[in-house]
DNA sequence: TAGGATTGCAA
DNA sequence: TATTGCAATCCTA
């Protein structure tokens, strides 16, 4: 048994779609109480707390003690106290992010002023081309400006319309570029100045004396259980572009020439797949360590030689099968004809009969219930199931169908975690868990510890969960920075 | 000054 | 006509 406890954890698990589970909202909610409220004792915060009046402060920190307490008794009572999520995954979570949030991330500082100076020559050589080009001088990063040059002063062609004005959006100037010069550039621009401002510019404020990054690990926000991560957030460094990937050279090994431990899930969502479903074809590719792409490719294209490109494009219908796309939606994704990824989907299902069937079930099973369970028992009510409306019908169906397999993979890292930073502490080991980014995590390596970690840590994660048919796999290794994890 | 809209980054 | 996040910027109210 856990000797703590949060209100605010066990309401998140209950009900991760609300947004507003603080304290003085369930004491509403639960007591039809309302609490007093932060601002009225402090008025607005232009008080400091310890200035307050003594009794108007007491009276006010004993309605949190009380309230809290009432809560928790409410909430123990309402639960089954095995309750396993609560017990063994998020509140021991708990714990460990408060260990990665006092870690922090080692940032080159040098690095990432180098690639400062590097953005900021090209932002200003692009935005001179730009004016040039436009002959007048505008806001690039305003929408309408760069709409009103575009469509209205050049009179380029073609243009498409969004909800409630006309985009100009990466696709739409992607088009454009082709022909027109002035587009392609800003593009660019836009690249470039979004890396600038949204991941280079915070290295003055967020960094600490010891260059030591900080950021929040929100363990009560996403809606599907997963962690959120901001000031900054660390869960969205680019990793798609040349530039993009000089960023991540930045995050370096805290420990002076030493290096960071990369380890992440390999195809976590297929196997979780092959594992729940059952399907013998998916689950013999995994245990001959086939190559789960090229399987599916040799079912797509039986008559053919499997190159890269049909690789790919396997690739692309395990990854989308997943998540219930439409056919036409996959043929947009992909770039091929509609009536090709309809025939690559239906052959999908003919490969891996039981995970159709799965699937089914699991539709089956919502429309009784209203809701969808995870492997570890989480349950989460879909509305629209049984709506006579189609497209809102089919909505609910491919969320009841996704989410129990990105759910699961969401509790699979979390006791990945969980069980790692036990591990080190364990074994008295002074390596760090530095980052989480929803399927991989990042070690700072003490010194002379690399052994150990390379070792062990895998093993813990490929067996999160034990006595299944297939294991889990994950890649990993050993690098002076994180761009070289790529 | 707050907040919606647009845009774009990750998994 | 996937999902869930965070955040910068512009621009209107």
């Amino acid at each position: 048994m856990a000797r703590f406890y949060d209100t605010m954890l066990a309401e998140y698990i209950k009900n991760p779609w609300i947004r507003w589970i603080g304290l003085d909202k369930l004491s509403t909610k639960e007591f039809n109480y309302m609490m007093i409220s932060y601002d009225s004792v402090t008025d607005k915060s232009k008080i400091n707390f310890k200035d307050v009046d003594l009794k108007v402060a007491s009276i006010y920190s004993w309605e949190d003690v009380y309230i809290t307490n009432k809560l928790y008794e409410k909430q123990i009572g309402d639960w089954d106290s095995s309750n396993f999520v609560l017990n063994n995954i998020e509140l021991p979570l708990m714990q460990v992010l408060k260990k990665m949030e006092i870690n922090w991330v080692k940032i080159h500082r040098d690095k990432l002023k180098e690639i400062w100076i590097l953005l900021e020559n090209e932002i200003s050589r692009l935005e001179k081309n730009i004016y040039v080009l436009a002959d007048t001088n505008f806001n690039i990063n305003s929408p309408k400006q760069v709409w009103d040059i575009l469509f209205e002063k050049l009179a380029l062609p073609k243009w498409k319309k969004t909800k409630t004005w006309y985009s100009v959006n990466a696709d739409v100037l992607w088009d454009l570029a082709h022909e027109f010069e002035i587009a392609q550039m800003i593009v660019d621009y836009r690249h470039y100045s979004k890396l600038l401002s949204t991941y280079i510019n915070w290295l003055s404020d967020l960094l600490d004396n010891d260059d030591l990054l900080h950021t929040n690990y929100n363990q009560t926000i996403a809606a599907t259980w997963r962690l959120s991560s901001t000031n900054p957030n660390l869960q969205n460094i680019p990793n798609s572009s040349w530039i993009a990937w000089t960023i991540r050279e930045a995050f370096i090994s805290r420990f002076e020439n030493w290096n960071i431990l990369t380890i992440d899930y390999s195809q976590v969502e297929v196997r979780i797949l092959a594992i729940l479903s059952e399907d013998e074809n998916l689950l013999s590719a995994f245990k001959n360590k086939e190559d789960i792409h090229h399987k599916t490719a040799q079912f797509l294209f039986p008559d053919k030689v499997i190159t890269s490109s049909e690789r790919k494009i396997a690739k692309a219908v395990n990854f989308w099968v997943i998540y219930g796309i439409s056919s036409f939606w996959l043929s947009k994704m992909i770039g091929i004809p509609m009536w090709d990824s309809k025939t690559y989907i239906n052959k999908f299902f003919e490969s891996y009969p039981k995970v159709r069937i799965y699937l089914d079930n699991i539709i089956k099973d919502c429309e009784t219930n209203k809701y969808v369970e995870t492997y570890f028992w989480r349950k989460r009510y879909i509305n629209g199931i049984n709506d006579l409306n189609k497209i809102i019908k089919s909505a609910a169906e491919r969320e009841a169908t996704n989410m129990p397999i990105q759910w699961t993979s969401a509790d699979i890292i979390k006791l990945a975690m969980i069980e790692t930073q036990s591990f080190i502490e364990k074994n008295n080991l002074k390596s760090l868990m530095i980052m989480q980014v929803h399927d991989e995590l990042v070690f700072d390596i003490f010194p002379w510890e690399e052994k150990i970690l390379e070792k062990e840590i895998p093993t813990i994660m490929e067996n999160i969960l034990k006595d299944k048919a297939i294991k889990l796999k994950v890649d990993f290794g050993i690098w002076k920075n994180w761009r070289e994890a790529k």
